[in-house]
DNA sequence: ACAAAAGTGTTATGATTACACCCATGG
DNA sequence: CCATGGGTGTAATCATAACACTTTTGT
């Protein structure tokens, strides 16, 4: 079958640049191309838009074709169209950026094909095509997102303690925030819910869990109320 | 001439939603279409990907052919894909806002063809396709962006008043600002140059005429400094 | 009893808000 | 001399930053 256009036509291509948090890590998943070109580089997942589907449905269906991972938060980062971004042929590409928290979305069910792996997101291999360039873009998102939205808490587990929630702003931030300072502010957004419980075996006094408010949340939204860490 | 694929693709076009300020008026710019669909109704100015052009390229064309506004600022907003928002055939569009002053590049060259008028943003007319949609996010994105980086100037005459800057910021923003707070705000950032000039034929005391530092602004974005109204 | 992380207040400094009058100019 | 907008300062409140010790718990 073949398809026929009057005009020529760009190929449109996804990809997703998937962050993860592991302790004090910032991780980022990629799956390893098994065809050229760059074959043998590692690179984002990712693959063509079908004529049926949005392009976000397109990007969650190849993460979870080509990585196991779904259910994810997912969001439009930015289109990419330098002409020779694809050495064989002229392709668009919409890039995605999603977070998950590596404890609840742990199993990478590496597909029937790619070898696919989490990387430290600032020890990168080269990356095939341009998209060490769409990564560096994407991190420059989450960073600046992650000052005045609540996204970060994708990348927590539902309940988690202060520290978990300061670590993961001063992992992602790459910078120390003062304890006090950060649980006083935290804490008087009144965006946090106390569940009660604490935290299982540690060696040590166990932390308080929070969970994250998203209804209030949306309710100041409304309100004008704006998240700024 | 066609050009034959082994798999369907869609189309691709860009979309410009072009912010002006008049006064206190904040417009943009649209064009009446002649043809089907949508035939006669006002939309976004904006056309086809060619293959030899990036995205920005494509729209910068399409801008110039379509209304003859030309170097302007233009940053890409987001792609739509919904899947029949083209009633013809699957089109995917990327949007692009833009800002222009109407003093400097006032001269909209109608096209050889279409019609083309600056509305008042808060005023418009229904839009073809989902360009409504669209729109509302350029201004959300306007608004937004307003707050932390200094794009505003991009609306303004090179040479402007703290009053021109601060009716820009309320008209946006749609809100009133405290002018003698908005004045040493502003001022304190360094990032605005007395020329000496003052303003002409106005019918009252005249004001010092201020130009934007762009030069001194890059180089403090370099070192972690946040330009933020 | 030790190690490890949890949890907690105060003070100094800088930023933000609210607010009203005189000044310069042209008509 | 009047109308119009330009230009200016202060005080009260709030937010931010810097900083160190005690508490709890498991081993």
């Amino acid at each position: 079958m073949a398809f026929t256009y009057q005009y020529a036509r760009a190929a449109l291509t996804v990809d997703c640049v998937v962050f993860g948090l592991d302790g004090g890590d910032l991780k980022i998943l990629l799956i390893q191309r098994k065809l050229d070109p760059f074959r043998g580089q590692w690179a984002l997942p990712g693959g063509f838009v079908e004529l049926d589907e949005t392009l976000e449905e397109a990007a969650r269906r190849e993460l979870e074709e080509e990585t196991g991972v779904k259910d994810l938060f997912l969001e439009q980062l930015y289109s990419f169209s330098d002409l020779d971004r694809d050495p064989r042929e002229r392709v668009i590409s919409v890039a995605y950026y999603a977070l998950v928290n590596l404890d609840e979305h742990p199993a990478i069910a590496a597909s029937d094909a790619a070898q696919v792996s989490w990387f430290s997101a600032f020890e990168l291999p080269p990356l095939a095509f341009d998209h060490g360039e769409i990564f560096a873009m994407a991190l420059g998102r989450l960073q600046g997102k992650l000052r005045y939205e609540p996204v970060g808490f994708e990348l927590l587990p539902q309940k988690f303690t202060l520290a978990q929630l300061q670590q993961l702003y001063e992992t992602v931030l790459n910078q120390a925030l003062d304890k006090r300072n950060f649980r006083r502010k935290i804490l008087k957004m009144g965006l946090l819910i106390e569940t009660g419980e604490r935290q299982r075996n540690v060696s040590h006094r166990a932390a308080q869990l929070y969970r994250f408010d998203q209804a209030k949340y949306e309710a100041l939204k409304q309100t004008g109320f704006v998240f700024e860490l």
